[in-house]
DNA sequence: CCGGTTTGTAAGCGTCTGCTTACAAACCGT
DNA sequence: ACGGTTTGTAAGCAGACGCTTACAAACCGG
């Protein structure tokens, strides 16, 4: 018979591991890869930094699984004619709105973001973008769909890049609601209005 | 009457400063701020590191200092009407093209992308965009002028940074061209066509 | 109860960072 | 030619970083 590992200060494996993915995901989130360190991660997660490298072997290997963990977590339970909309709405949310919203919430994007400007984020970004992208594309019947759907993307990215860095505006002031009208009628222009050129 | 400074070991505190403040510049464009040195910008001006600390007094206020004078000298020397495509084009191409587009590019926007992570970025990229923001928001008739140019501006932002970040896909790919013909249609459209709403 | 494995801890290593200091050499008015 | 100022140099400091190591405690099959 094993003993109570919530109370016990011996949590076991498994669950040492997730507490310093969870903690990782949300320092990341908030900070980005380079200002967070692996002794704040650590501290987070109420463990000590050396199990970090023992079950993940380095800073960069459990960004990438929290990455890629949490990167397709969303896409994958949100049909594909509402990522738009979703992703939109949730990088106009500056902070962490009501605490149901955080399960909805596109944390990969806030993550990518936040981390972007370093190398790091290079290959893990990468393959992020390509999975929303290619979901984008599904939306449009356009020849140059792969195209379209990186360029909503891109102005998606951009407008949460606006929001979390340059903070205050009339882009952070105004209503999420008229916002979203707005960049949503658009972007369906450029899915699926917008003639094709050679 | 004075040595010939260009072949003297001695050149002189001004042309010292603006070696520092040029090699400053190429350093954070490439690689943003966080990830350059002083110890980089004080070896690629052929300066002791110790004089960039006599003359900008910190990393932090030579970064500012830099993105000042680099940011706004092309919005300057461009109408305003020539801002929109003029950015997208630095911005879609990657590396440096040819020497003599060096001049005409917008490296405060390279700096601003590559920086916009840390925190240093947040104050300087902040006056930085409303001066883009402002020149774009004379584009339109709109009451809510101010909104729609932060829009465009988050579009151009977020191709720059996909381009950067991300590198290949269809958007690095495709004819800048084509590119620049699609966004520029769809980004008249925001800014004069779009219904307002209450 | 014993011996090996798993889980957790404390301390520290080597390196890099922004920045400072102490000092030498060139300059220039007088 | 002298003395103070400006410009440049070499060395190093204190702290933070990612990561490693040596060791202790808990666990578990036999």
């Amino acid at each position: 018979m094993t003993v109570d590992r919530t109370t016990d200060r011996r949590r076991g494996a498994v669950a040492t591991r997730q507490a310093l993915m969870s903690a990782a995901s949300a320092l990341f989130a908030e900070r980005g890869y380079e200002r967070t360190t692996v002794r704040d991660i650590a501290a987070r997660a109420r463990v000590n930094q050396a199990l970090l490298f023992r079950y993940f072997g380095s800073k960069q290997a459990l960004f990438e699984q929290v990455v890629a963990g949490e990167g397709r977590r969303h896409l994958r339970r949100t049909p594909a004619e509402d990522v738009l909309e979703s992703a939109l709405r949730g990088l106009l949310a500056q902070e962490a709105g009501d605490a149901g919203d955080e399960e909805r919430r596109h944390r990969a994007l806030d993550i990518f973001l936040r981390s972007a400007a370093g190398g790091e984020a290079a290959r893990v970004g990468r393959l992020l973008t390509e999975d929303y992208a290619d979901v984008l594309a599904t939306l449009t019947d356009a020849d140059d769909a792969a195209l379209r759907a990186e360029l909503v993307l891109a102005w998606l990215l951009g407008i949460g890049l606006s929001g979390r860095v340059v903070g205050r505006g009339a882009l952070a002031d105004a209503d999420p609601d008229r916002v979203c009208a707005l960049v949503l009628e658009c972007a369906r222009t450029v899915l699926e209005k917008l003639p094709a050129q050679p």
